[in-house]
DNA sequence: GGAAATCTCCCCACTTTTCCCCACTCAACC
DNA sequence: GGTTGAGTGGGGAAAAGTGGGGAGATTTCC
């Protein structure tokens, strides 16, 4: 399992395109052949997924019961947003429209390693996204991961 | 486990290097293959974990189920914060600029062996932090530690 | 159906940063 | 007093980040 850290802060070109940090590309498996999965975060950002994890979540989701309206209304509404996405060879991948103007994103990107994805949020955003979780980290650890 | 004591000031380098301390570096490990994670500190200052030492935390973080929205939050922020660094040929690690800003480490550095992993303070802020908690050792001591 | 416009990639070029290596100083210890 | 090891400083090659041109494919519009 790739194991994505650290944060960046890169800009995003006229083309749309922005660069994976070098840490990070190095942190996918051979297996994810320099590819991955974008799709809408949960908050507001970009998750992208490498290949191979991706492959995990599609398999998450394809067995999901098909007959329960809610598991219907799941799928179509992750599997929607989700695109493919190349690195270039100059480590790049080009954003979608759709999600860059779901995130926000403009011609800043703040780039945020979270264990199996990577994450693409707009800087002021995520600023904003802090604000509104100020809960102190040492109790966050406790309550979550207990003691 | 590896097990760090002592203290040290050091200077930071114009670009952003500082030496470990020769005997925290003999303590190392040699499964930490002369390399740290260094994270934001609960405290305001730099946690360096040796690899070996971090692999363990990583590990706990990656079986959190990141259905829950608490439980991305925590990933997300601390591993974002979370950046590999190596021991160069002279024994010095370079400190990634988000960290010692925020630990506001300017040009030199306190380093503090604290059992699994070293500690980095800003000398001043060090300072400071003990001129809050002025309470008694022995006090404190019985409160943590007596049965 | 064909021409024009647009979009996607792939490649090249430039700038900045990072990392590796060499060199110097100082203190401790034979 | 020379040697060794530790801490500090800096030069230069290599890598990383950024910007843009242009060929080929796709879409759009007449």
């Amino acid at each position: 399992m790739a194991r994505f850290k650290g944060q960046a802060e890169y800009s995003v070109d006229s083309k749309g395109r922005t660069a994976i940090p070098a840490k990070m590309r190095s942190a996918l498996s051979p297996e994810a052949q320099g590819s991955f999965t974008l799709t809408k975060g949960f908050e507001k950002c970009i998750y992208a997924y490498p290949q191979d994890e991706w492959k995990l979540k599609e398999e998450e989701y394809s067995n999901l019961n098909t007959n329960n309206r809610d598991a219907r209304h799941l799928v179509r509404t992750i599997l929607m947003w989700a695109e493919e996405a190349s690195l270039d060879g100059q480590g790049r991948i080009s954003l979608p429209k759709s999600l860059s103007d779901y995130a926000e994103i403009g011609d800043k990107v703040l780039i945020i390693g979270a264990m199996d994805r990577i994450e693409l949020w707009n800087p002021d955003q995520f600023a904003h996204y802090l604000q509104e979780h100020t809960e102190d980290q040492e109790a966050l650890v406790e309550r979550v991961m207990g003691s």
